[in-house]
DNA sequence: ATATATGCAAATTCTTTGCTGCTCG
DNA sequence: CGAGCAGCAAAGAATTTGCATATAT
């Protein structure tokens, strides 16, 4: 590998929890930091690696597989199942996002309701659990359309443990 | 293809809708809708495959995919991400239920939270939708546990549209 | 009878890993 | 310096597909 010049700019968010985490921080990573905390919208890890070679085009995919892998352990992202064959990479937030997801055209809208947040606190609780996070899709279609509820597409989710 | 005997016993409950949403019902797909049916757990295409094969062992992996794909389409059944790398096939019922996810272990709890359901339904009308379902997962710790939020494992997620 | 399914194996796509030379701290 | 990274290519795992044959209606 050649030398390569540490990109320059202020760190951003990911970086920050980075360096608090004791993650070790490469030029990679710091490039990876940096497009997730610059995106509005919700990549999957191809289109992430995309972004990242924009930045850096020597930055190998198994590079980002390996970064985001990291930062999910350690609390920093997390993946995301957006449902009909999508998936995302996110930044934890400490109350978190939900998603409303058109089916007809896939469109994403995020949102938040803090009284939903309290009753699942309260429905963990009630079972004797803490909640640390919670994932919540929402399915829908224009509020005028005929159409009954028939699913958009099939969709698959390949899951696993990765180390 | 040899000839099969078809299988006997009463139509379970995922034949029927299949028979109703005009879905051709084959040998394969009523054992499929059969151990579907009665599953009080939550398989993913493999471990279904293999409860499939006990049944009928000629029966093959892509025909489950195949089917399962099917039904997802038809809104009959609906392939859902649990997070920390599982995911599974689940019958879709009409309320739908949600998962409670032990960190730790990996347990799954189902809940369901009608207060939950009807906010959701609200959200979904104040920006212009009708929803069509939901999906939502609660992660959570054990109560008494003192660790913060790190999260257990990485998992992946694999995304994509079928057919 | 005939449009559709199924099996099988090969092809895709997503993700991880082994190895070796680099780099952060 | 020295433990931990990044690249690359090759291995693995999940899922789909092409094609010839079998089957439901």
């Amino acid at each position: 590998m050649k030398h390569r010049q540490p990109i320059s700019g202020d760190l951003s968010a990911i970086e920050r929890l980075c360096i608090d985490k004791g993650v070790r921080v490469t030029n990679q990573r710091r490039v990876v930091a940096m497009v997730l905390s610059e995106c509005c919208d919700q990549p999957d890890i191809q289109e992430l690696h995309r972004r990242v070679r924009k930045v850096d085009p020597r930055i190998a995919l198994s590079t980002v597989y390996r970064t985001v892998r990291l930062l999910c352990n350690k609390g920093i992202l997390n993946r995301r199942n957006l449902g009909m064959g999508r998936a995302c990479v996110e930044r934890i937030s400490d109350r978190g996002h939900d998603y409303l997801v058109e089916l007809q055209s896939g469109k994403i809208v995020e949102f938040r309701s803090n009284e939903i947040y309290r009753l699942l606190v309260g429905i963990a609780q009630r079972l004797g659990y803490r909640m640390v996070r919670h994932e919540l899709q929402l399915y829908v279609v224009p509020a005028d359309e005929t159409c009954g509820s028939v699913q958009r597409d099939p969709l698959r989710t390949r899951p696993k443990f990765g180390n």
